[in-house]
DNA sequence: CGATTCAGTGAACGACTGTACACTCAATAT
DNA sequence: ATATTGAGTGTACAGTCGTTCACTGAATCG
């Protein structure tokens, strides 16, 4: 049996037949299945990247038939471009969280790394996603988290610029700033990823420490 | 007229029908159709990643048909995990190209981003290639990049020792530095390849501050 | 209540996929 | 001069692909 049955048609039909448990609306019908089809697609580019599966896979997974797939997208790139928009819903919550750690934090690099860590624990798939179509990724899917990736940046950069040390950085170099920042964590986020859960100690450990090498050079950088 | 005409066997028949310039042996030919497949897929995966390239339209547009392939790579994989080593080769003389600038160079950080920029805009599809599998791939492909590209960090954690100022470090610091290295200028190559080449002189201008950064703040680094 | 809407079905299409097999015929080896 | 080798050919097959179309039947509307 491969059919995940999304909606559950067959077994409410059994179960109660009269009416108990399932005063469910059409349209929340259509969303369910609409969820499972974006699931079914996350979980599948998260294993073979987003170029290497085909929309009956995704049907099939979600268990409908493929003609079902058109009544929710009107594309595989529509799907794709919607994966990009959830996958970096979530990241932002990352970047919020990491931002409101208590202000006086004794060690602010610290916590930052470590809410990285879980985040990128706790949504793998939507991190795979990200890492994966960021570069792997064709035509729309890609330029699109190119894009939010600088937008992301530059709130990076905002926040950083309330910083005592920072407050007289030229907005040209919070930006450099910000951008470095965000392409080690980019690479830390892959290294979790691919280690074993085991080893992550180890990457944020090394991530950390890379952050803190970046904020020893802050003081002595002369804004242009 | 779709097919490529890899050996010109056609045109050499009509050319020099006795014997001229042609004293091709057998394996320089097959040396000549291995080479055109390598481009062919070598070009098509730098569009559209290799996940996403097919054998028939490897061997099409290298002008052989499509059961000639295994004639030279066992499977697509092999042809893979090839086009891997040449890239890292690629990379490879880039490092030692860097490495190599005049050692009291007045400015050593900028003759290397300058190495990295020129070397990315010449051999851009080998630089696509690279950070699209590293990150976007698949199985063999994407684990022999992220291999390399640690071995890779390990030399220029080597090269980092020789450094007056880095001379006392430990090598764990070391290599958390060439991480951190290989990282920034990873993203820098992929802004050069997706930016017109125009943009060139500003994001070389960043990966440089960014490593002046870093730099600024190696004395202040206490080792462990 | 009957009429309508529309998420999901199932068969069928033409195009493309990887691979098996028997073949040709020029470059080599004897 | 003859035999052998092997790179490249051509046909064929069983799958999978995206997409079309007419359909069913339960939830919704009037």
């Amino acid at each position: 049996m491969d059919r995940a049955d999304v909606n559950g048609v067959t077994a409410r039909a059994d179960v109660c037949s009269k009416a108990m448990t399932a005063p469910e609306t059409r349209n929340e019908r259509k969303e369910r299945t609409r969820r499972a089809l974006l699931d079914a697609a996350l979980g599948l580019a998260s294993e073979r990247g987003f170029a290497g599966l085909s929309l009956r896979e995704i049907t099939k997974q979600a268990g409908v038939v493929p003609t079902a797939f058109y009544r929710h997208f009107e594309s595989m790139d529509e799907l794709g471009v919607t994966l990009v928009e959830e996958s970096m819903r979530t990241l932002r919550t990352m970047i919020r969280g990491a931002r409101n750690t208590p202000d006086g934090s004794a060690d602010l690099i610290r916590a930052s790394v470590r809410t990285l860590s879980e985040h990128v624990r706790s949504h793998e798939e939507h991190y795979w996603f990200l890492v994966r179509e960021r570069y792997g990724g064709t035509g729309a899917v890609r330029q699109t988290i190119g894009v939010e990736l600088k937008l992301l940046a530059g709130e990076l950069a905002v926040d950083l610029a309330r910083f005592d040390r920072l407050r007289d950085w030229s907005t040209e170099d919070l930006h450099m700033l910000a951008d470095l920042i965000v392409s080690a964590m980019l690479a830390t986020a892959l290294e979790l990823l691919e280690a074993p859960p085991g080893a992550t100690a180890e990457i944020t450990a090394e991530a950390e420490r890379q952050l803190r090498l970046i904020f020893l050079g802050v003081p002595h950088w002369r804004t242009t």
